[in-house]
DNA sequence: CCAAAATATGGAGACAGTCTCCACTTGTCA
DNA sequence: TGACAAGTGGAGACTGTCTCCATATTTTGG
């Protein structure tokens, strides 16, 4: 899948840097209201570099990103292993808002990733959705988590903090909704 | 807000034409692949007629699905009079899931409006946010529902379900979602 | 070290939607 | 019926996206 063909060492240069710049955008939340072509100028590349690099907005969304949700996968497996299953579950979860609140523009792309769903763009939030269902999966087999959900639920609830990230009371809403649904998996004792 | 000038019978007449048509190309489910000069072509009237009575293609959608919001809020407060808060809630919701199930367009648009958020063009949802609110506001007075979290979170929660609406198996998740959040609300007796 | 081949660059301009503007048509009112 | 207000339509300006290819840079192997 990820067929490593070796870069020319000036086009590496240039992903770099282009990757680079929209870290910087992103945080500075402009990335979606930047014209794309504009990108291209302020990193110091023509436009034609930068579309041959990332066909598309979101390509480099998936980019700038993909270290970040890898950090997010790595975090889950270490809750797995360290914590019983429903805490690191909750854990993830609540840290999860955490990091999206820090994040501004972590809330829009993986909302734009995923409502695009337009297959292997959408690869990040595969590894996340993948995370999210093994950590699922061990509290259900630990026997703390009801076994009548599946695990796409807790993702669409995700989804949903996400794309909804510019309510006026974001924050507080978005830990209800958490506590709501780990208290509706939590196994009726 | 809605200061009733009366239009003039013409332009009446195409304002209804356009809301017409675009609601046969909404439940076609192509009215967002649709340019929107194009639109006005197919209802018949020129660009510019468009753009005046409907100065965004948000701005239409919500037109459309103006009375199918008013009918939901309707249907709350129906549910609100012939039954237990709590119930009430619940068969709303389910209800909500059931209609975005039969009606694909509403949940493109509803997500769309909702996330764009811009001002005055959510007031669909803002009258679909009143509804919930007063429901969820039904149940806690009741003591059935805990009194600890803001019925924002359910709205947030409708606003993932549907803006997830392309996922594969969206028809069973949204059900557990449904699930799951009803269950964690409900008090702990 | 020097071709020749392979790879990458950049930006002009084609293209596709969106939206505005205004000369003209239609409705309204006395 | 005349005159004024209200509404129309569509040509074309505008804005952002994306392609194409003559030119430049890197790599390779002799």
């Amino acid at each position: 899948m990820t067929a490593d063909k070796p870069l020319r060492a000036d086009a590496r240069r240039n992903r770099d840097v282009l990757i680079a710049k929209a870290r910087e955008i992103f945080d500075a939340g402009e990335f979606f209201d930047l014209r794309f072509d504009d990108f291209a100028r302020l990193a110091g590349v023509g436009t034609g570099t930068l579309y041959r690099h990332f066909p598309t907005r979101e390509a480099l969304a998936e980019a700038v990103y993909h270290g970040e949700v890898a950090a997010l996968c790595e975090r889950a497996r270490e809750l797995q292993v360290t914590l019983p299953a429903a805490e690191a579950l909750a854990t993830f979860l609540r840290g999860m808002v955490d990091h999206i609140d820090a994040h501004e523009g972590l809330a829009r792309t993986l909302a734009t990733l995923m409502s695009e769903g337009s297959g292997d763009l959408a690869e990040g939030s595969q590894a996340l959705e993948q995370a999210v269902a093994d950590l699922v999966a061990a509290a259900v087999r630990e026997g703390t988590v009801r076994d009548d959900v599946d695990s796409g639920a807790v993702m669409m609830v995700l989804h949903g903090i996400g794309a909804a990230h510019d309510r006026p009371n974001w924050r507080a809403e978005a830990d209800d909704v958490i506590t709501l649904v780990l208290e509706g998996l939590l196994r009726p004792q």
